[in-house]
DNA sequence: ACCGAGAGTGAGAATCGTTCTCATGAGACG
DNA sequence: CGTCTCATGAGAACGATTCTCACTCTCGGT
């Protein structure tokens, strides 16, 4: 069973914010813009929507440096994200060189069931100014 | 000033567990196996003592996925890791073909300041046993 | 339309890794 | 040896996330 989820107001209100932004966004960020927007939501019920839209891929999950979660609705299938410091503007980018790379490397000395992280930072033309 | 560190009975411990692992360890797997050797450290000693140490780049850390920060003394230099998912160990890896694709691909969208992160993960062939 | 079962919600408590506070302890150097 | 600090550690505080559980609302059946 494909696990069809409620069509309540809250998951509604949840995916249009997401809907609007092409950056990251943290859990709290999001629940604070629902805040403004006068859409209340509980917070649990945030984090509770953004970890069922992960699971079922329609977003993706990074942990940033300062230990937040920030998420993102992307493009299906397995890529890379080139995200801005400041804004968090986000290109999905692909690299089938690095994942043949590190596929050989870890079979280079014996490991098995290989997975990577890839991750670009900088710094966007926008921002720069 | 280099900022050169008292030589305690703390510092002494942390660094000698840090010599003995070869994969990577998180503050509390460091601070209980202190404990066990009567060796007794305060966690946040561990804590102050493995920060200390990145900072001074003699360590390196890495969030795993539980959301855990691990160490392992490194190399100097720009390297990624292939880790195991069972036991931890691990190999230093460097790939300067990646290094340059991510650049390139930073600057083709105009972002700036350009760093990334890189780890490979999988299963020794020990752990597969 | 109207039930009714059960998933969804939310306020607050709990958890977990990590950092902070501050009184006490111990290197380093003269 | 004494003194000046920095280091230590027990416990509190913190921030992100998850859990609890009584209440609410959606949805499928009638």
């Amino acid at each position: 069973m494909p696990e069809i989820p409620r069509n309540t107001r809250q998951r509604r209100a949840v995916t249009a914010i997401l809907d609007d932004l092409d950056g990251f966004a943290s859990a709290r960020e999001i629940h604070d813009v629902l805040s403004k927007r006068g859409e209340s939501v509980g917070l649990s019920t945030v984090y509770r929507t953004l970890q069922a839209l992960v699971d079922a891929e329609e977003l993706d999950a990074l942990r940033a440096d300062d230990g937040e979660t920030r998420f993102r609705r992307c493009s299906t299938g397995h890529h890379h994200h080139l995200v801005c410091r400041q804004c968090g503007r986000t290109v999905e980018v692909e690299g089938p060189t690095v994942e043949r790379w590190a596929d050989s490397v870890a079979a280079a000395h014996g490991y098995a069931d290989v997975s990577h992280t890839l991750e670009i930072f900088g710094t966007c033309s926008t921002c720069r100014a």
